[in-house]
DNA sequence: ATAACGCGGACTGTATTGATCCCCGTTACG
DNA sequence: CGTAACGGGGATCAATACAGTCCGCGTTAT
């Protein structure tokens, strides 16, 4: 269990598929399979992308997502706070009142501003958010079909074709 | 609960009084009950420190902690690595290699090097590292001692006399 | 010898995370 | 129109990590 945890991965690489595949609605079950992950689990993340209007998605018979702005204007930044509510790097307790010295109140010397030691830990964890806030999700999506052969996009393409027929060409029973 | 936990909050506080108190050995006990934090826990904290190097313990009676070198020479990410060992920011579970049009053995161009995503949270984490690097122990102790009265300085001299005293002068009772 | 120390292991309680299940309102398609 | 595929939200559960406690051991001044 780190800090930005597998909820943030999950929902990065599944952006990262709806910049690829380009502007064809995909259903969070759809996403699961493809990448071999929990669909309900996936179904409990793709909400809060939706609410942080990163991504739109469409209700009912051959809904889902599709991303709500192009690649290139999403943020890292914006993805791992969608997800995690801008959770701090350090949660100060304030210790620094709690000196046996002072009794019940502090001097105010002592408790007024921020305390030094948070203020430390806030600069690593803005220098973290600025990192964060420099990438796009365009930036690997150009970097994935650089690297990936032309011949992967055709695979893609025919996986999801597939997907929508079987989901509502028959009913129910996927090859079976 | 977050990524840098209380622990190192805790840790740091300690050193900061370390700092202050010149070159006089501290108890776990005395740098808990000055503090107003647990005596138990700051036991399980202290040790860590020592085994890093940051400070030195002293055994046996009138026993306690200094630090092992100039504070200007501990490095807030020092103390953050010798209580969480270097805990990663970012798990990555390697879902890239799960894609169901992969089968068992993804290609090579999809699972080599480092995971883009993965690349993008290592600067992150990088970037917080060196921004933590850059904050010594002794900047901090400076920051105190300008806005710390003079005689604040008296009492925390007092405060540790007293205990050396209660300690060793009479045994096992406190102010009774 | 005693009692204050540091050190380490075993243990407990609680909060968070990862994950599942169920039910509801919506929507396309037959 | 009815059915079944969708998204959305709540209740629940297991595993883990964190905060904190307790006990016993070896060490060392007095």
């Amino acid at each position: 269990m780190a800090h930005i945890t597998v909820s943030v991965e999950y929902a990065i690489h599944c952006l990262l598929w709806l910049a690829i595949s380009d502007d064809r609605a995909l259903s969070s079950r759809d996403l699961a399979e493809f990448q071999g992950i929990s669909p309900t689990f996936l179904a409990k993340i793709l909400p809060k992308l939706e609410k942080a209007g990163i991504v739109g998605a469409h209700e009912g018979v051959r809904g889902g997502y599709r991303l709500a702005r192009p690649a290139s204007q999403i943020s890292f930044l914006q993805i791992v706070d969608a997800i995690e509510g801008e959770k701090p790097l350090f949660d100060c307790q304030e210790v620094r009142r709690r000196c046996a010295l002072y009794g019940d109140c502090p001097p105010k010397w002592a408790s007024g501003g921020v305390c030094a030691i948070h203020a430390v830990m806030l600069q690593a964890e803005k220098a973290m958010r600025a990192s964060l806030a420099l990438q796009s999700l365009g930036d690997i999506a150009m970097r994935f079909n650089r690297i990936a052969p032309a011949k992967f996009f055709d695979e893609i393409d025919e996986w999801v074709d597939e997907r929508m027929a079987i989901r509502t060409g028959r009913s129910g029973k996927p090859e079976a």
